[in-house]
DNA sequence: CAAATATAACTAAATATTTAGTTTAAACTA
DNA sequence: TAGTTTAAACTAAATATTTAGTTATATTTG
C-alpha cells in the first residue's frame, strides 16, 4: 500500500467520514479556507491511481468512496509510527500513555475485560 | 513546534539515537544508499532554523545535538495521529490494538499494575 | 608560512507536491 | 436538437522538499 501525502490524506479523512461523496460535498466539509474545486478533483484522481478511491456514476457526476478502509491505513501508519518512535514495541507505547495519564485505570480495566471476552468467543 | 518533513525527521531519528554527532557520524548510521554529505548538512541547517538542533564546536567541525526531545516530538505526533485516526480518543486507539491482538492479556495486566503503583506514590 | 584536508555555508538544480486554469464530455432544458 | 450547465480530465504553473555541486573557511601538517 502506498503512502499518502498530506493533502491526499486530508481528502481521505473526509471521505472516510462521509463514506460516499461528490467532490462538492467534500469541499463542504472542509473548513475555511476551502480549496478550489479543481484542487480537490485532482487529488481525488491521484487517489484513484493509488487505488485508495473508487467511484460510481450518479446523476451527471461521480460519487467517490474509499477503497482502503480507515483502519487498514491506520494500521500501516501506526506501525510506522511505532517503529520510529517506540522501536516497534506496542507495550512501550502504551506505557507512554500510562505515564501521560491519558488513560485511566477504569479505561484499562474495561479494555482488559473486553479482551478476555473476545478470547472466550 | 514546527512539523518536520520526512527527510528532516529521518535525520532527527539518528540524532536522537546518537544524542550527539558530527555529520559524518550520522551518515555512518544511515543504511545504503547513503545520502551525500551535503544533503545531510543542508537538512541539519534547516533543522537548526526550526530550532530542532543545536551545535557546539569540536575540533575543526561542529557536533550537533537535539534541542527537541524525542518524547516531546512524539507527543505532538501521536496527538495528531490520535486526532486524525481515533478522534482524539486514546481509549479507542487502545481498543484497536486489543482487537489487533498486538497486546496480550499479560501485557495489559502489567501496565495496569504499573499504573496503580504510580498512583500510590 | 604554504599546501592539503576537512567541514560548513551557500547556491542551484532536480524532484515531488499542491493548486488552479482550460478544455472536454455528458446531461439537462427549452 | 441547440444551447446551457455541471462536473471530470487534462494540463500548466506555483510551491515545497530534497539532493548535490561549488565556494569559503578553518585547521592541521610539512
Amino acid at each position: 500500500m502506498k503512502e499518502l501525502t498530506k493533502a491526499e490524506e486530508e481528502i481521505m479523512q473526509h471521505l472516510w467520514q462521509l463514506q460516499e461523496a461528490k467532490v462538492a460535498e467534500i469541499i463542504e466539509q472542509i473548513p475555511q479556507p476551502k480549496p478550489a474545486y479543481n484542487t480537490v478533483s485532482t487529488i481525488i484522481r491521484i487517489l484513484e491511481q493509488k487505488k485508495f478511491v473508487g467511484y460510481k456514476k450518479q446523476g451527471r457526476g461521480h460519487v467517490y468512496f474509499p477503497l482502503v478502509s480507515k483502519s487498514a491505513y491506520s494500521k500501516l501508519r501506526i506501525n510506522n509510527f511505532l517503529d520510529n518512535y517506540f522501536d516497534g514495541n506496542t507495550k512501550s507505547m502504551f506505557s507512554f500513555f500510562v505515564k501521560k495519564n491519558d488513560l485511566s485505570i477504569n479505561d484499562l480495566e474495561e479494555i482488559l475485560k473486553e479482551l478476555k471476552n473476545n478470547k472466550n468467543e
